[in-house]
DNA sequence: CGGTATCCCATGCGATACTG
DNA sequence: CAGTATCGCATGGGATACCG
């Protein structure tokens, strides 16, 4: 059973199935696919990163959201997070399995976007000049 | 070439590749995939609907956010809109060949949550716990 | 180095009311 | 029936400063 399908097939209200805002699946969901989560989910994909190198590849990204992106995708489980106790200390994200599963099938998604930018282009311009 | 893969490793800012937010591909996945993208866009995937159908599945969406979604949703090209001009007039939405493939392959990933939520789930109450 | 704390703003969405 | 207009709020995120 996919999560957002038929909404509001329930009885009445906050519809039974999957897709009410609350749900789990779909809060995995938004962090995974907010604005930074993609970004960072993707940047995990070749391997391991420490903190800083994190931040170089968002680039424009706040320490603050950073972390606290890097925070939620560690509690839903998609990510790890290991810290070395040295000074200065040494904390090193990764994905799990979990989280390399879904990376990998949302790539599938961002791929398929990237491959039909020109057509997106194409219907806003027609869109946009006629009406 | 995928849309949001390896943000930042353009010159300096606003990377010159495909993940600033004002990139169109990007602005095609916010729309798609925002709160009600997706519930749209999956009630649409069995065929054609009418307005106040689309407003009864996506259950607690206002009639503002609904139009306004469709009207994203059309401008990107993901959504066709026909008018008879009848009294009292009849809109219909279905989904172009564009996002038949867009949403197909987003249902893959929404198929995957689905069938992943315990997993989210355990991870969650491990990290609430303990720490 | 790897964060937190604080403040502020833009956006998305909800509720309600009205219209061609 | 299929919208638009208006208002108001919650949330995500940016800027800056400070800390173990």
């Amino acid at each position: 059973m996919a999560v957002g399908l038929q909404a509001g097939q329930g009885p009445d209200e906050a519809s039974g199935d999957g897709f009410h805002p609350d749900c789990p699946g779909h809060v995995l969901f938004r962090h995974a696919t907010s604005r930074w989560g993609i970004v960072l989910m993707t940047a995990l994909r070749p391997g391991p990163q420490r903190f800083h190198l994190l931040r170089d590849r968002a680039v424009g990204i706040s320490e603050k959201v950073l972390s606290q992106n890097l925070r939620e995708l560690v509690r839903d489980g998609l990510v790890t997070r290991e810290v070395e106790p040295t000074t200065p200390p040494r904390v090193t994200y990764a994905l799990t399995s979990l989280g390399s599963q879904f990376t990998a099938r949302l790539g599938a998604v961002l791929e398929w976007v990237g491959d039909h930018v020109p057509d997106v282009l194409d219907a806003r311009r027609r869109y946009d000049e006629v009406g």
